[in-house]
Order: structure tokens, then C-alpha cells, then sequence
DNA sequence: CTGAAAGCGCTTACAG
DNA sequence: CTGAAAGCGCTTACAG
């Protein structure tokens, strides 16, 4: 029993700025000035400082730093179960950046509705400086940030309303890959898009109605599943004409689920892509590109995106004031086996 | 220039627990109370407080009751770069099943070796309860976290050290499989291991040599290579016999990399999987079960190793006194189209 | 059940 | 360049 009222987490738990001044006979303020960058103090004496902090282990508190600051230093990064799925270096590559910048990544997982009211309020209850939104966020949701006064960034995600966003310019995307399968003599295009209300397959279907404008005898079908690999035979089974014919050209929002389309076809129904049926997609993840599946489409460019994030996320925080900021960019061509364009 | 002292993120920024407490003419430690489970105050009270606080955005300041309490109820996640590709729903279970617990989970992204000590300073700062480690931490590096009474648990990694650990039991698993290879007639093996000094990599080539042990004339071949699928060209380089011809059955300590062993075996190289060569692996990443891999092998049973993660983190937050605990789970095998077992 | 006071570990004017 | 003091927003004995 004796001595569990240690606090924290155990030797070097309980170490303090005091504790360093006490070792040097010099007051609190001083140590507190060795770790604050241009702060008035002596070279000499910082120096003192230092060497005794490492050998007592003390580090300073950055929760007690935060509080009176009033700035945590901590991102907060709302995180949909597909995240890590569709964007799989996006959360290392995210929290690396903002690392060399002083911020730490603080996670906030949302599932169902009911879960992100909690986590808007945990948001706030740990006073993160801003925050990035990946995945379904609804604009109530998105409001009661505004409400608060916290800065949010949404990725791959543009409201209506004032925020801030970083994007993939899909309907550019969708209307260029529409283009070339138009040019490459294919009338008859299916769109496998997101689940329905999904932006991003809003956007890609308004691209590729845009392109499909200016040629009378082309048509589009879509149909509304979601991003999993599974998915791909359902959507096949909406995109069948009357006739029991498939569009001689499919259209995916993501790699996945066009994997999938690309194996049902190929498989279970005994087509050849790209000789049956053309198949593009919206991409980059790894296995979209190996030898198996080489898929054409368009790849987003992940890393500008990532970067214009932080930059918005940091600028947010810097000057409040500063306005909000749309960065979309547009996707690049890549080649594949997939498609006869 | 006007009002730029408004401190924090805008409006609701600098609500407090006084300003509830003055607004309702009560004392500020009341309000205090009203946020603090099991602490006495009537409950005719508390609900006026908390519709005061629903009225003006009051929520408590969880950095100012973590500096008090001793305890930030912050997990600090040690993220190497391919964590997310090995394990793409790690992060989304693991941070929400801590939430469910009233954790939140701090990333700390690590590259080479120079940012390992960086992050540890880091974390060390944030005061976080406990950390989960993935990826390479050297002996050095996870004895620091003990001298600062870190509570420490390895992912998938055992130290002859006294650390908590969750892991897969590769030795067991690759065992079970060579086994396997061994019993349908193969009697030569190519290890594809992770790179020299992967802990993984010697897991598996332990359990290989185990089962191979009573077996005189089977034989086995090692390749060190990176866990990218581009790296399986070099490995079946690196595992060629002198004449020229390739082992019967090659063993991969990852989907990724079995993924590309198949595919330089079926493409480049010619072969039929399984028909002259069988291909194995350690997995259960979704790409290595879509039909056109189907990789034969063995799954990590991630859902339970993170449920155990958690116990152990949380368990050692609770009681420091708590010991040192591993917990090692056997993978399940897996069917596939890539082995002739 | 409620309030006044002390204190968590820091930063930051303010004097000297 | 250095120190004493106030205060960030809370929790928690201690009285009443």
C-alpha cells in the first residue's frame, strides 16, 4: 500500500519545473524561460538548465503549457470506419507533417449518428486548436463546429455551407475519363457511384453528365452501393438493361469496388476487360496498381492534398480571421489494363 | 485589432465552469461537481447546471482536469508507416473501443531513428496514461518508456525485457504451415521473410526450422527482403537454387508481398500457383482475398488482439503496480486458391 | 448538499 | 537577465 499515491505513471511521473529550479537554487519562472523559445534568459544559465532537466528526466508538462496558452497544440482528426481504407498513408503522412510543425494527432473515431455528437463534445472537451474531417459528417454537425468556434478543414468533402475543405476535383475527374470513353467509340456508360447522398458520387455523376452533353446518342445508367469490394455484384445486377445487357463501359468511384466489378466480370460472368467491357476507376491504393488489376483511372493527388490540409489546418489556427478556403485539385490520368482508351 | 485577445478558437472559446456557476448565482465548485460522476450535489441542482451549461456551450476542459487528476486520458499510438497497410482497421477499432472507456487516442508517428527519440520526448510531454507501440521500436528506445514509468505495450513484437505484449504467434502459425507444405509431398521451401532483424521474419523462420526438424530430407531457403509487394521480384532473385529452379512452395510473412510473388510467378515468370509452385502467407488484409488472389495461409485474429491490447493498457492504467503480461494468439488458417495443401 | 480555498504545472506581465 | 506573483480551468479536501 505504501506509496501508491504516487501520481501518474511512475518514477519520473511526478517532475517539475520546480524541481529542476530547486536543483539549481534558481526560481520556477527561470526554468520555465530555458524551455520557451525567446524568452529572455542566459545562454549560460539555459544551459545549466538543461543539463539538469535531462539528468531528472523532466520534459515540460504540455497539458499545463496548453491550459494557460490557451492553445493545445493537439489537431483533431475525425476518423469514418473507411478512412484508413480509402486513404491508407493519409493519417501517417497528416500526423508526420504537423509533428515537424508541433502539433499531435488526437483521434476521433465517428460510426453512427448518435456517435458524432459524442465525439463533437470530446472534441471540445479537449480543446483541439482545429480540426480535419475525413468521412460522412452531416451539416448539422458540421454547424455545431462553426457554433463552437473550432476551425474545421473537411477532406475530400465541399459544403454549401462556409468551410473550409481540401478536395479531389471528381467531377473534372469523371468528366475527362467520361471524354475518353466517348472518344473511344463506348455509348453506353454505367456508373457505379457511392452509397446515395455520397458526395463523391454526386460529383462524379456530375461529371460525366456533363461530358455526355455534348453526344446525343450516349447514355448512362448508375447505380448507388457502397465502397466494398463485395458490392461490385449488386451494382452489376442494377446496370443490366432490360435486355439483360451490360454498359460496354463501367465507371467506378473508387478501386475497390471497381476490383470488384473487374473480378465479377471477368469471373462469374465470363467477360474479358478490356475487350467486353471497359472498366475505369477513382484511385491509387496500392493494389489497385498490382499486376492482377492494373486499373485505369484517375489517381488523386495525395500528397498536394495533404500538404494544402495542413496549410489551411495551420493557417485556421494562426489567424482566426483568416477566411475560408476551398483547395480542390484535379486527379491525373493513369494508365492501366482495364480499359480501351 | 479589436478583440484579437479573445482567446482560443472564437466564439464559445473561453466559456468556463465560472462563468455557468455566476450565471446561476452558485459557486464555481458546484458546477464542478455537477461534471463529476459520483460526487454529492442534488439533482435538482445538477440538471439546472447542466441546462445552464447546454445554454451558454459549456463543456468541461478536460487538459485542466487531466493536469489535477494526475491523468490525461490520452493512449499515445506509436505509428510507423506501413502500420496502416498491415493493419488498416487497427487504428479505427482500437481508437473507438477506447473512446467507448473515455480514452482518446494520440498519434506519434515515427520514421527513422533520430524521430524515435523525438516522439518519445513528445509523448513523454503529453502526459499520455499509457502507449501502444506498432512497427520497429528498438531496445533502447522501449527501455526509455519504462524509465519514465511509461506503461508500454508492444504490438505484435515480444522483447526479452519485461514488456507487455499482444501478438500474433507467427512461430506457431508458420509451423502449422510448413507442416502443411510438408505433409502434401513439398520438401523444399523458400522462406520470404521480413527484413534482417524483423521480429516477425525470426518468428516465422523459427517455426519453419521446427517443423522441418523431422523431416531429413526437406530443405529450406531464406530471403530478406522489405514487406513491399515490388520487393517479391528481388526475394525469388534471392531464392533461386543454382540450377536455376525455384522452391516448390514459398512461405510469406505477408499478403502484400505474397501478393507479388504470385504475381511475378504467374506473369513474369510463367508458373502455375498452385500447380508448380504454392504460395502462403501471414494475412487477412482485404486485397489478399479478393478473387483474383485468394491467398492460401493464415489470419491474424486481429479483433481479439485488439480487444487484449486494450485490456492490457487500460488494466496497467488502472493499477501501475500491474505486471508485465504477453498475450500471444494463435492465427487461424485461412483456404485459398494458392496452395496445393 | 454547498462554498471558500488551495493547488495541479505551467506562462507571462511586472519589478528590480 | 532574474524572481515573486497572478492566473489558466479545473478538482478536492475541508468546513459549515
Amino acid at each position: 500500500m505504501a506509496g501508491r499515491k504516487a501520481r501518474g505513471a511512475g518514477s519520473g511521473a511526478g517532475i517539475t519545473s520546480r524541481d529542476v529550479a530547486k536543483a539549481l537554487n534558481i526560481s520556477q519562472s527561470t526554468v520555465s524561460r530555458a524551455f520557451t523559445p525567446g524568452a529572455s534568459i542566459s545562454p549560460a544559465l539555459r544551459d545549466r538548465i538543461f543539463a539538469a532537466a535531462e539528468k531528472v528526466g523532466y520534459r515540460p508538462n504540455l497539458l499545463a503549457r496548453g491550459l494557460i496558452a490557451g492553445k493545445s497544440n493537439l489537431i483533431g482528426v475525425v476518423l469514418a470506419r473507411q478512412t484508413n481504407l480509402l486513404y491508407p498513408e493519409l493519417l501517417y503522412e497528416l500526423s508526420g507533417r504537423l509533428a515537424e510543425r508541433g502539433y499531435q494527432v488526437l483521434l476521433f473515431p465517428i460510426g453512427d449518428a448518435a456517435s458524432v455528437q459524442d465525439a463533437i463534445n470530446r472534441i471540445w472537451s479537449f480543446r483541439v486548436d482545429a480540426v480535419l474531417a475525413t468521412g460522412v459528417l452531416d451539416e448539422a454537425a458540421v454547424s455545431a463546429f462553426e457554433q463552437h468556434g473550432l476551425p474545421l478543414v473537411m477532406f475530400n468533402r465541399v459544403f454549401d455551407l462556409p468551410i473550409s475543405s481540401v478536395s479531389c476535383d471528381f467531377a473534372a475527374g469523371a468528366r475527362d475519363l467520361a471524354t475518353r470513353l466517348l472518344k473511344a467509340g463506348h455509348r453506353d456508360i454505367g456508373l457505379v457511384g457511392g452509397p446515395e447522398g455520397s458526395f463523391v458520387g454526386a460529383e462524379v455523376e456530375r461529371g460525366v453528365r456533363a461530358a455526355l452533353a455534348g453526344w446525343a446518342d450516349a447514355r448512362l445508367s448508375v447505380a448507388h452501393v457502397d465502397y466494398r469490394y463485395e458490392s461490385a455484384a449488386e451494382a452489376l445486377k442494377l446496370l443490366r438493361r432490360e435486355d439483360g445487357g451490360l454498359p460496354g463501359a463501367l465507371l467506378c468511384v473508387n478501386d475497390t469496388v471497381a476490383a470488384g466489378c473487374l473480378d465479377q466480370l471477368r469471373g462469374t460472368l465470363g467477360r474479358t476487360v478490356p475487350g467486353d467491357v471497359s472498366v475505369v476507376t477513382f484511385g491509387g491504393f496500392g493494389p489497385a496498381r498490382w499486376q492482377s488489376y492494373r486499373l485505369t483511372g484517375m489517381q488523386q493527388p495525395m500528397d498536394q492534398m495533404t500538404d494544402a490540409a495542413i496549410e489551411l489546418l495551420v493557417g485556421r489556427i494562426a489567424d482566426s480571421q483568416s477566411g475560408v478556403e476551398r483547395r480542390s485539385f484535379l486527379p491525373v490520368f493513369m494508365e492501366g489494363d482495364t480499359a480501351a482508351i
